[in-house]
DNA sequence: GGAATATTTCGGCCGGGAACGAATTATTGC
DNA sequence: GCAATAATTCGTTCCCGGCCGAAATATTCC
């Protein structure tokens, strides 16, 4: 027996190369248009077509019809989840050449993955929660502790669908550019609108990274003694 | 930039269906010498020597040799969790049809997940610590409370490993027979160890399955009010 | 030492699937 | 209604990679 096919079969959605850039980028959080994948996964349309189709069927990804426009974003968190941890294993693989750019750079100081903050800021942001002793981070697990949740509860994160579990679970998501954990989970996600709410970060148009912007300066100083 | 090349990369090699083979029964927590990997994947000796190369070049397994064998394993359990992880993305995708057996029930009843134990038995475990209050599950994580602690440490598990990190955390690990939830990560680790060394159980050859010893059958009653 | 077994390397066959061009169907805006 | 854009379908080409047969290498057992 064994459901090795079933594996397989998605491992093998992922594993082509246009299809795995379509998944990257919608781990970016926000929907994209049947072009717009086209574009990142750098095929023609027709082929993205395909692709898209092949993920649909899979349910990677779900879409919304607007227009003469399609949206498409990743099925939930359950999806997200797998690719972070494939790209767990790929950087515990051997060292491979990654070259530079400008945009990298930007990226790799912040950005969303799927619903939460990653980079240099989404880890310096986990490592003060910690050193405040607001979170604990274990290597599967994390755990909001009392005064975490009420320094949360002041920031005004809404940790209720949280709570709604008598526990305030978070996860460490590895960060793939720090090679250091950062908070993921409903605690991440809860964080991340929160910071999207106050308007101190914002998102970059047609990618994931995020700039932090002058009230977030502030904020981020004030709360969490960070200076970016 | 993204990392997506490496995750296609490692995507793709999951995505052939006699390494997903392999891996799986590799997931079974015990090493295998190539010729039984090459069984498991319905393919010659020589096919699979290939397969178990792109595996080891990519670090998903380690092999040591033995003589005239060699055996296999996974690197670690960030592998068991990719692995686990795209199980939960194929749960959750499109239902598929699947066909019962003799060597199935089996399985479902018990079986080994890398380091932990599964099937009926590892949800009828779980639910019982929950059902006490041993231990908390939410989505992303678990913990194990103080009189769940004191409970496991009558049992004889060693916690020591997981306490190093101050707080006990276990992953809840989706069951794909049972669709629900059972006690993995550290905590599950060391629970299975302990009812191997107590010979509760017992691996069936050639097999993920368990099979419950007379002294397990007492022993699950006794400290878990559990009929098997 | 010689037979048996485990594993790997090489070479060639073959199929699946990714890619694009061309054409078709929807939807928007004027 | 008509042009423009978004998205899909069909048909074709083509290459990558899985597969096995044959043979080489290593190790154990007798």
């Amino acid at each position: 027996m064994s459901n090795a096919p079933q594996i397989a079969e998605i491992a093998a959605l992922v594993g082509d190369p246009g299809r795995a850039n379509m998944l990257c980028a919608l781990l970016g959080g926000r929907a994209l248009t049947a072009t717009e994948l086209a574009f990142v996964a750098g095929v023609t349309p027709q082929t993205a077509s395909g692709h898209i189709g092949k993920l649909h069927g899979a349910r990677l990804v779900v879409g919304v019809k607007q227009g003469r426009h399609r949206y498409f974003r990743l099925t939930g968190p359950h999806v997200a989840q797998m690719l972070e941890s494939i790209m767990n294993v790929a950087l515990a693989g051997p060292q491979r050449f990654q070259p530079k750019s400008k945009v990298d750079d930007q990226m790799r100081h912040a950005r969303t993955c799927y619903d939460h903050i990653a980079g240099v800021l989404g880890v310096a942001l986990a490592e003060k929660l910690i050193e405040r002793n607001f979170i604990v981070l274990g290597d599967d697990a994390g755990e909001v502790t009392e005064s975490g949740a009420e320094f949360l509860s002041n920031l005004g994160v809404d940790l209720s669908a949280a709570l709604a579990k008598r526990r305030i679970f978070c996860r460490p998501c590895l960060d793939w550019t720090e090679r250091r954990p950062h908070i993921g989970g409903a605690v991440g996600a809860a964080l991340a609108r929160r910071c999207f709410e106050l308007k101190w970060i914002e998102r970059v148009r047609d990618s994931r990274a995020l700039t932090v912007t002058p009230a977030g300066r502030d904020g981020l100083m004030e709360f969490f003694a960070l200076s970016v």
